[in-house]
DNA sequence: GTCCAGGGCCTAC
DNA sequence: GTAGGCCATGGA
């Protein structure tokens, strides 16, 4: 059923083209940008970065603090950002994650502050094409009502459910979260209402 | 005016 | 181990 809901979305929403950014830098900090943050919030921060060609690691890490903040005002909880940015940048200067295996390098992410699960994955995923499925609030949202028992389930175990079911293809995985957040803009917006008028309806309507 | 968005950390039980 | 507060802007 897995793979299953993953045709179904293909087939109604076609290919993502994610993640949407012109360079592997600029997917990194859009990670921690977009963290609990409108999409169009985080396009206005990157674009305010990008005019003042500082939407890089290097020049993240000696940006001053102030300014960083400034120009990623836009996306909301900007001193918040600022640091998790400085950290994550300062972090990356140091270490090679493309060389590493997935699993030392999630563990890596993890300990650097306002670094949690699903921003490690993506950043993963998306930046790093390492085979890691990332669980959002749309995936948990949706999931959640597909199969009622996921509510008991933490990060980690509802991962595990996707990583079981799939074959382990970066592009898969990639697709089929794009198309998760797609189908969630699209419909069930409301949190807790049920779907309606929306491509999985059938089977929305079956396990519910 | 209210609600929500492509989270994570910290604190109190 | 987990519920609740906090961080903040901009669009619907």
């Amino acid at each position: 059923m897995i793979l299953d809901i993953y045709h179904i979305l293909f087939r109604t929403y076609k290919q993502q083209y994610w993640w949407p950014a012109e360079s592997q830098d600029e997917i990194i900090i859009g990670t921690i940008l977009t963290q609990n943050t409108n999409w169009n919030n985080v396009t206005q921060a990157i674009n305010n970065l990008k005019n003042h060609d500082m939407c890089s690691v290097k020049e993240i890490n000696s940006v001053d603090t102030g300014k960083l903040a400034s120009l990623i005002k836009p996306s909301g909880y900007y001193n918040l950002k600022t640091k998790r940015l400085k950290a994550l940048c300062n972090f990356l200067t140091g270490v090679n994650l493309a060389n590493l295996e997935t699993k030392i390098a999630r563990r890596l992410l993890l300990n650097v502050n306002g670094i949690g699960y699903e921003t490690a994955d993506s950043i993963l995923l998306y930046a790093y094409d390492k085979p890691i499925f990332v669980i959002d609030t749309y995936t948990v949202r949706l999931f959640n009502r597909l199969i009622p028992e996921t509510k008991l389930f933490n990060y980690e175990d509802m991962q595990h459910i996707f990583h079981k079911h799939l074959p382990v293809d970066t592009h898969l995985f990639n697709e089929y979260h794009a198309l998760i957040v797609r189908h969630g803009k699209e419909h069930c917006k409301k949190r807790q209402q049920i779907c309606d008028n929306c491509c999985i309806k059938d089977i929305c309507q079956y396990t519910n």
